[in-house]
DNA sequence: TTGTTGGTTTGCCATATGGTAAAGTATAGC
DNA sequence: GCTATACTTTACCATATGGCAAACCAACAA
């Protein structure tokens, strides 16, 4: 699946940014309105916005506007999708290196 | 800790690109020269060493030059420690969702 | 020593990214 | 209705990114 792909491009390129990665650790604590998640950050708001609209195409966010006021929530699956292709790698990883660990066991005597 | 801040950066950037997933994913499978890496992709080996050079300073792979040949190795800890880093939101994620069902479970009958 | 191979450097280009300022829109409150 | 608030849009800018072509260098191989 190609779009898997795109997938993973546009949820690690959204996580490759301290404001952004801050934006997500805020909405772990509940969801926020725009205004208040700007609060800490010293830039305008066309440029918060542009974080946040990074964040919602990942989709490591969703966001609704009631009113005036546009309130973000975090969609925390996301998060675990990222998650999983690291553990799939480590795996692979971890496959290998246990094959090597038992092929050095099998042609060598232990060292201890 | 500001350096990790940039640290994380550099690691999350380094995976949002597919081409440098598929050398990350070859390279899980053994150690291997630059040629032999850049083969399946569609490009120069100049674009070609740019990835490997993202790949090179975000810490997920290192390389070793002998003779000619440069050979790339993977360094599989800088993948947990995106991995950690995720593990970390989602428990707080988690801590919440849970806190969230017990208060939800104390004040409401439940549904069964 | 003369190629050829494997990698590197240099210069260039188009587009994307991350920010600004300033003007515009729509709702809430008085 | 008037005004402040909470975005939103537009236009613009500097830098970074991802690619190319072409020249270059070092080390095997013949």
């Amino acid at each position: 699946m190609a779009n898997q792909q795109a997938a993973l491009d546009t949820l690690f390129h959204a996580l490759a940014d301290p404001t952004r990665r801050a934006v997500i650790g805020r909405l772990l604590d509940g969801a926020a309105p725009v205004k208040r998640l700007a609060e800490p950050f010293a830039m305008g708001l066309p440029a918060f916005l542009k974080h946040l609209s990074v964040l919602e195409t990942s989709g490591l966010i969703r966001s609704e506007k009631a009113g005036r006021v546009r309130t973000c929530y975090i969609n925390a699956d996301r998060l675990t999708a990222a998650e999983h292709w690291l553990a799939e790698q480590r795996a692979v990883w971890q496959g290998r290196a246990d094959r090597l660990a038992a092929f050095v066991e099998a042609h060598n005597p232990p060292t201890t």
